[in-house]
DNA sequence: CTTGGAATAT
DNA sequence: AATATTCCAA
């Protein structure tokens, strides 16, 4: 359905009501997203699938404003089917995918924007933008005559725009003052004059719409003044752009630069290629583009899902930026990103494991027993199974004397970076990878449930330990060196202590087992075991 | 010169 | 708080 302006001038309380299609392949997706908009007052209908979609709109022609449409991971082609099949209705793109060709498609197809997943309600909050957008085009294409000028039928239109403006409040204030275009849900004025505008200020589209909503009568009307639809989809930007976002930089100093027509070289960018020959150099200019913002990564969950998806793959040992750059297979992303989200993934883990830990035990703060605790995950150290070269894992004896150091390293330490550390619960972690029931990994990995024999943590230990040797073993070290010694005389001192200080912390997620199937357990081990109170364990 | 990782800056 | 940038040692 095509408004026009006509239809406009008689709408009360514009947009409220307008009608919105929803087209979602997931359930909880829809509606939430028709929660938020609901909470707008459009008027929301959700279909499940295009068929459905299209024939809701073909039963009633009138029936939607605007069309907001997934396109999935799993059948993009639906979302596609719809663009084509729903030309007349204005279509938002929606979409986990933050891939530019995907972009590209979208909008090549005639839709009038993508947005990319999760949508908030500030990228949610302006769709009617379109509505009004397709209304002036209707009329203007409509209109043999010579065309009303736009503004003036806005002003002729009955539309409170103080009503309007409590859907878009902010974007006035922007247009007028600093546009940050927060929301994707911007004015096309911004794109066309990108795409169009081959003379200066091109990047800083902020100042040439100021400029020409100054000129006119404020903000509101800026979008009307977009007349253009065509967008130049073969000036396809580089495909480093989709899911890099321009950091707005309202107050800083490279924002003051890049008013200055002066930087043009620096500010042309790809978008604006009407003229490629007045550049320095196409490649300069990208260049230049790349480096002359502030780019910033959006780590959306679907962008975090790759991102543990790869590292999984990988493997702890593995799991390096430019493996998981090369995994992710995320255009645009860098290796830089991939580091520092690699960081902060890390970071996370470990705060994670002193969150818990205190969590449990939360008298435990001397730092002996701390560092107690901060021990035990020694038997979390999975064997490795890669043949490349790598380090030894420096063996962290439990119960060594805070202080004391083991080939430079010191006892209390924690384990380095890179290594799993016990297994976590991910509640903290906000991208929640996996179900609150599922335990999964310091990476991400879901863990097996443990062994069907019942929980028995010190078994673990030793098994840790053996583990550790058997990695001293497979990476060919000496045998005499400082790896080899803990291993056996620290299982049994684990045992020992185990069985004597039954009052010490567990293994986060492990229950003490009764004394009797520790003793069975150690026995079966074939492992020697002192009863009754034996000799507290040396430091190592 | 490139890389991974920690520290630091924004 | 999240992400980028810088620094440094391999």
């Amino acid at each position: 359905m095509v408004c026009t302006a006509n239809d406009l001038q008689g709408w009360k309380d514009f947009p409220k009501g307008l009608r919105v299609l929803l087209l979602e392949g997931d359930n909880n997706s829809a509606s939430e997203i028709r929660t938020k908009l609901e909470s707008m007052d459009y008027n929301v209908s959700i279909f499940y699938n295009v068929n459905e979609a299209l024939s809701g709109i073909s039963s009633s022609p009138k029936g939607f404003h605007v069309a907001v449409v997934e396109v999935s991971t799993s059948c993009p082609d639906g979302g596609f089917k719809f663009l084509e099949n729903a030309k007349d209705l204005p279509t938002i793109m929606t979409s986990n995918i933050h891939c530019l060709n995907t972009m590209m498609k979208c909008i090549a197809l005639g839709a009038v924007e993508f947005l990319t997943k999760p949508l908030s309600e500030d990228k949610l909050k302006n769709i009617w933008q379109h509505v009004v957008h397709k209304a002036f085009n209707a009329d203007k294409s409509a209109m043999s005559e010579p065309q009303k000028p736009v503004k003036e039928s806005v002003e002729s239109m009955s539309i409170d725009l103080d009503k309007v403006s409590k859907f878009s409040d902010n974007e006035q204030e922007h247009s007028a003052a600093s546009d940050k275009y927060p929301a994707p849900s911007t004015p096309q004025l911004k794109q066309v004059a990108r795409l169009v505008d081959d003379g200066d200020c091109h990047e800083q589209t902020k100042c040439s719409i100021e400029k020409e909503s100054g000129e006119h009568d404020g903000s509101e009307c800026k979008f009307v003044e977009t007349s253009c639809e065509n967008l130049n989809t073969e000036n396809s930007l580089q495909p480093t752009k989709p899911l890099i976002k321009e950091e707005e930089d309202s107050s800083k100093g490279e924002s003051s630069v890049s008013t200055n027509p002066q930087s043009k070289n620096l500010l042309d960018n790809a978008d604006g290629n009407a003229s490629p020959n007045e550049r320095s150099g196409p490649k300069d200019s990208c260049e230049n583009r790349a480096n002359r913002k502030k780019m910033k990564v959006d780590w959306t969950s679907d962008l975090h899902k790759k991102f543990v998806k790869a590292v999984e793959q990988l493997g702890i040992d593995q799991a390096i930026p430019s493996r998981i750059l090369e995994l992710m297979k995320v255009d645009g992303l860098t290796r830089h990103n991939v580091a520092s989200h690699l960081q902060k993934y890390r970071m996370h883990k470990r705060q994670m494991l002193h969150a818990d830990e205190d969590r449990k035990w939360p008298n435990q703060r001397d730092p002996m027993q701390r560092n107690y605790c901060m021990q035990r995950p020694i038997m979390a150290y999975p064997p490795y199974h890669s043949n490349h070269t790598y380090p030894p894992a420096p063996i962290y004896p439990m119960w060594g004397q805070p202080g004391s150091q083991i080939a430079g390293v010191p006892i209390w330490a924690p384990p380095p970076p890179g290594y799993p550390l016990w297994q976590q619960p991910t509640e903290n972690w906000h991208w929640k990878p996996y179900p609150p029931g599922v335990h999964v990994d310091a990476w991400g990995n879901p863990m097996l449930p443990p062994p069907q024999t019942p929980c028995f943590p010190y078994t673990q230990n030793i098994i840790g330990l053996q583990n550790a040797k058997a990695t001293d073993y497979r990476f060919g070290m000496p045998h005499n060196s400082f790896e080899h010694y803990p291993a056996e005389e620290v299982v049994d001192k684990v045992v020992k202590e185990a069985i004597n200080k039954p009052w010490l912390p567990l293994p986060i997620g492990l229950k003490p087992p009764s004394m009797d199937s520790v003793m069975a357990e150690l026995t079966k081990e074939g492992i020697p075991f002192s009863k009754g109170k034996g000799s507290k364990s040396k430091p190592c």
